[in-house]
RNA sequence: GCGCCGAUAGCUCAGUUGGAUAGAGUGACUGGCUACGAACCAGUAGGUCGGGGGUUCGAGUCCCUUUCGGCGUACCA
């Protein structure tokens, strides 16, 4: 794999300033903050001055003397107070993106490729996916789509909420409109009938249902702490209908999920972690490391420097019931066995951040995850109404999911249809949904709240997913009367927009970089929408069917075809598609 | 109380090791469709980067302090 641009440039300038006398500088060229001096600067030569008791202008003269001969700029000059200005030649320039052109990647994979476990969604069986579920499902989707195109080995767990009182709630309701079904008769012993006895809609029905009468009518809830502690000690009956819990909860999830184009390699929970609970605290015990501590055992996890003291990780209760905490330790046990990762990596609200820290400290100390593997937790923001309060329904409610996309979808279908280009029974009226609202998501800086507002998203105007699938559709449109134009090949650029719009493309494995090494979605869009600006600039002050320079015609197409290429590379890493038209 | 995070144009947001005149979008105003899609392009106006102090040749960025907001702060997840 070739070098990107900047590392070219920077390779340049380092060995002038080595040839300068100044080997010992760790210099860097960046993109210039002022394109109408320059497309590159080296801001270098100022650390330098102090070092060397010399003025900074002076020695950005020395190094320019240096690259005066070098056929890589077209243009160099020494600025005060210490700027080098740089401009690629445009031979060098050209070159450089006909071999990203022919690259079959546009970045260079990561040279230590790592085994990584991402937790994300988090979905709990029988209630419905809200808009609570949005965030980790997008922003999760795109980092596991960056991580792999570097070459990692993604584990993407949705991590179920499947364990707990919640389903003892639900077995414990359904007793009570179907006492007559078998899985709750103890002498039963025969065969538990294959299908379900509820439906999806039942289920989302019956929770939220028995959770409100549990804290209504004791007995009802003291019945389903019973029913938890049945299940959970492997009663025939109610393992039967957890697992009928779990296979109709867990296919409607599925259902959803596609419907955001994500996807997740495997389903498991917190049931999973079950069966290493007790094992893993008696090998605590023996280490040491569990004590007592207010009737509770704990890990104690704070440390000297803390500037506030941490409260101890709580691994059981005093009424000797396991906890959150509990759970996500003995998953990680799991995990170190069955995929021993590089790193895992948690993206959850941003509230749990002290929970995390207070697991992976405990995950330590007990020496459940040794220190090569990285622990990491993203905790991303909420997502807000225009009110900048938690986004709710018109009514008040929390928001499904399938409503909230329903209604984008729907938006933008009446949009389209003032276009009258495309009668596709809504196909691309939800394509154009799902870019909308992923990249009204990841645009935002993952950690911070954000401000949802369907009408600014699904615009099809500016800054949005809606305007970077349109340059794309664009390009489409010229391509498909073009021929074949896999062979043709990238030219210098003959006026500024193409100039422009190369120097923009060349900046393409930087950027992916760049959100692969902070799991930085956003950047991915920011680039994006950059990319598509120059795009439609180039396109709009530039003929390239009608070109009559046959070579200067083959150039643009080539151009435009590496274009779309790499904005389709964008988006697919976002988590989303173009269409054909639009 | 303590801790974490945030505050940048009317609104929504970027701003990479500290670098030149702090950038986009949107809204407002103006211009451009007999060229490949005007869902586009170009231009104008709009800023004490919450306030104050410090470090530095240079601070939106680093340090201290302060105001306001969000969240968290041992047996929920």
């Amino acid at each position: 794999m070739m070098k990107t641009l900047i590392a070219l440039l920077s390779a340049q300038v380092q060995s002038a300033f080595a040839a300068a006398g100044f080997a010992d500088a760790a210099v860097t060229v960046s993109v210039s903050s002022r394109p109408d001096l320059c497309e590159f600067q080296c801001n270098g030569a100022m650390p330098l001055a102090k070092i060397h008791r010399k003025a900074p202008l002076a020695i950005a003269q020395e190094v320019v003397a240096q690259l005066a001969s070098c056929a890589v700029f077209s243009e160099v000059s020494a600025v005060a107070p210490g700027f080098i200005n740089l401009r690629v030649s445009p031979a060098v320039l050209s070159q450089h993106l006909e071999a990203l052109r022919v690259a079959d990647k546009f970045a260079a994979p990561s040279p230590a490729p790592r085994r990584v476990v991402l937790d994300y969604g988090g979905p709990n069986v029988a209630k419905p996916l809200h808009i609570g579920h949005l965030r980790s499902a997008i922003i999760g989707e795109s980092i596991k789509r960056i991580y792999r195109y570097f070459g990692d080995t993604v584990i993407g767990d949705v991590h179920l909420g499947d364990w707990g009182l919640q389903m003892g709630l639900i077995i414990t309701a359904l007793q009570e409109r179907q006492p007559e079904l078998p899985y709750f008769d103890e002498s039963y012993a025969g065969e538990y009938p294959a299908d379900a006895p509820f439906t999806i809609t039942e289920l989302e029905e019956i929770y939220p249902a028995a959770s409100a009468k549990s804290k209504i009518d004791a007995d009802f809830a003291a019945r389903a702490h019973a029913a938890t502690y049945k299940l959970q000690n492997g009663v025939r009956g109610y393992t039967a209908l957890w697992l009928h819990i779990m296979r109709v909860s867990v296919a409607d999830l599925k259902k959803n999920y596609e419907n955001l184009h994500v996807s997740f390699d495997i389903w498991m929970g917190e049931s999973d972690a079950q069966p290493y609970i007790a094992p893993m605290l008696a090998d605590m015990e023996a280490k040491g490391v569990l004590t007592q501590s207010e009737g509770a055992q704990v890990i104690s996890v704070a440390r000297e420097d803390d500037r506030e003291e941490l409260p101890p990780c709580i691994l059981v209760k005093r009424d000797g019931a396991t906890l959150y905490a509990t759970t996500d330790l003995a998953t990680l046990v799991q995990r170190m066995e069955d995929f021993s990762p590089d790193k895992v990596l948690y993206l959850t609200d941003k509230r749990q951040s002290l929970h995390f820290e207070q697991v992976f400290r405990a995950a330590r100390i007990a020496g459940i995850v040794p220190e090569s593997t990285v622990l990491q937790h993203i905790g991303f923001g909420t997502m807000n109404g225009k009110d900048g309060k938690p986004f709710k329904t018109r009514e008040g409610g929390v928001m499904r999911l399938e409503r909230l996309i329903s209604e984008i979808t729907q938006f933008i279908a009446q949009k389209i249809a003032d276009n009258q280009t495309v009668s596709d029974g809504g196909k691309t009226a939800g394509i154009i949904a799902i870019a909308a609202l992923k990249y009204g998501d990841l645009s935002n800086l993952a950690t911070k709240d954000y401000v949802f507002d369907m009408e600014r998203f699904a615009s099809f105007e500016g800054n949005t997913g809606p305007y970077l699938l349109y340059t794309i559709v664009r390009i489409k449109s010229i391509l498909a009367r073009c021929g074949d134009y896999a062979h043709l090949q990238i030219c210098e650029a003959d006026n500024p927009a193409q100039k422009a719009l190369q120097l923009t493309l060349a900046q393409l494995p930087e950027q992916l970089q760049a959100s692969y090494r902070d799991s930085a979605p956003h950047v991915l869009c920011a680039y994006g929408y950059d990319l598509a600006v120059a795009v439609n600039k180039f396109y709009h002050e530039t003929r390239i069917l009608s070109e009559p320079d046959e070579a200067k015609k083959q150039s643009y197409i080539a151009l435009i075809a590496l274009a779309k290429r790499a904005l389709e590379t964008c988006i697919d890493l976002l988590g989303f598609e173009a269409p054909d038209k639009m």
